[in-house]
DNA sequence: TTTAAATAGGACTAATTTGGTCCAAATTAC
DNA sequence: GTAATTTGGACCAAATTAGTCCTATTTAAA
């Protein structure tokens, strides 16, 4: 399906939501599980991620909580998918580490390149901020997917 | 990853392969088993896979054969992952039925939408021709991957 | 100083998807 | 008729993903 994996996507909203809310103070993981609906262990996880990756402050403790780490215009879709799925790459052969078994150049490769630089540059393209729409109303989710390809 | 699937880029790259070779005849399964080293009963099923989808013709019984339904200039790499994974889409949003499950107008899935189109396009616009690069060496492949995500 | 509320880290399991193989049937050229 | 092919579908093994849970650590406040 050429799609991110259903915890990517749930990053995404969680980020999402979290630069909806009340920048001024830290959010819980109850608190963004029950606006998300997400359950709350895989909250937890995606926020331990997230904040590990620096892409959200943390503060333990009572009263404790997440927040954005910077601005939501500076945070982009490529950056949360890369936290979840390392670099942005189609196929091997678009990174720089392709290792084409039997071929010296292989012809597919910058081809490859091509598109990946093109899908990479959408991504990197759109904001937390254009995602969150700040104006719009609360509680997305569930983005998951059921569709099932072709073969 | 937000990978494409290894049949997916198999497919890709046998597609690639055929768009190289002799025009004027039909190839088997084992030739081009053999020219890409993808395992024969692998072949075998992405040259079902893309027959049934109208990607190759095919011809029965002795002599028979594989070759392409139409100019390489008019097969997309679109074309062909759309038949191993369906439609183009990072995301259910993508897609015209979303269906998000506590809230009539999900916030993310126009950005996602805008995405999305950014993504296909680019798949669109290469076709199977620029992949080959006609006047280039055979036997390309094993675009597999093995890079592992930062969770 | 104790307690409650949080995050941090990591192990673990279940479910799903994917990759790959195989077999029997149908078709066609010679 | 026979050999070479594609067709269709079933099947299994391996890998990945999703989701849960437990324990430790940190912090605020009673």
């Amino acid at each position: 399906m050429m799609r991110i994996n259903k915890l990517t996507d749930y990053g995404i909203v969680v980020m999402t939501r979290i630069a909806d809310m009340d920048q001024s103070r830290v959010h819980t993981a109850r608190e963004i599980s029950e606006d998300t609906r997400i359950p709350l262990p895989t909250v937890t996880r995606l926020l331990k991620t997230l904040s590990g990756n620096g892409l959200l402050n943390s503060q333990r403790g009572s009263q404790g909580g997440y927040s954005l780490s910077r601005s939501s215009d500076d945070i982009s879709v490529a950056d949360i998918i890369e936290i979840f799925e390392g670099p942005i790459a189609l196929t091997e052969c678009s990174t720089n580490t392709c290792k084409c078994a039997y071929e010296t150049k292989c012809s597919v490769e910058e081809p490859w390149q091509k598109i990946n630089d093109t899908v990479k540059n959408a991504l990197e393209g759109i904001s937390l901020n254009q995602m969150a729409g700040k104006n719009q109303n609360e509680g997305l989710l569930n983005l998951s997917m059921n569709y099932s390809g072709g073969m």
